[in-house]
DNA sequence: CATCTGACGACCG
DNA sequence: GCGGTCGCCAGAT
């Protein structure tokens, strides 16, 4: 699996908006959802301009490893970001209007009852 | 080849 | 809200 349709994707999120794992995964129809933008982005080589700070986890937390953490916060504020806590402010940053707003999504298949 | 490890997100109790 | 499970799957060991 390639990741450059991601970075190509991240490239493309204008300065002061963000976007999540999730919509990452959803417009790109990236197998495995969310978690494989998670994967591509963790292999984010550096010095090629891509603007990893931009993607964020759902409800807009910091998700990065804890060292990278306040540099991400950092950046974003600088692109004029607000955070609300610890959480980037979605309702007036998220890129291409994938709204804050979460559908309660129904669950399909009931999962099973977890052992005790 | 077998296992483990996550930059996720949805569910469940 | 909080912590644990589950599906998913590319790399590392």
């Amino acid at each position: 699996m390639s990741w450059a349709p991601v970075y190509a994707l991240v490239k493309q999120i204008p300065r002061g908006r963000v976007l999540t794992y999730g919509g990452l995964a959803r417009l790109l129809r990236l197998p495995g959802g969310a978690r494989t933008a998670g994967r591509a982005m963790a292999a984010t080589p550096r010095g090629q301009g891509i603007p990893w700070h931009r993607v964020v986890g759902e409800g807009g937390r910091l998700l990065v490893p804890d060292r990278y953490v306040s540099l991400q916060r950092k950046l974003l504020e600088s692109e004029g970001v607000a955070f609300t806590e610890l959480r980037v402010n979605l309702q007036r940053h998220l890129w291409a209007g994938l709204l804050a707003k979460k559908s309660p999504a129904k669950r399909k298949t009931p999962r099973k009852p977890r052992e005790k």
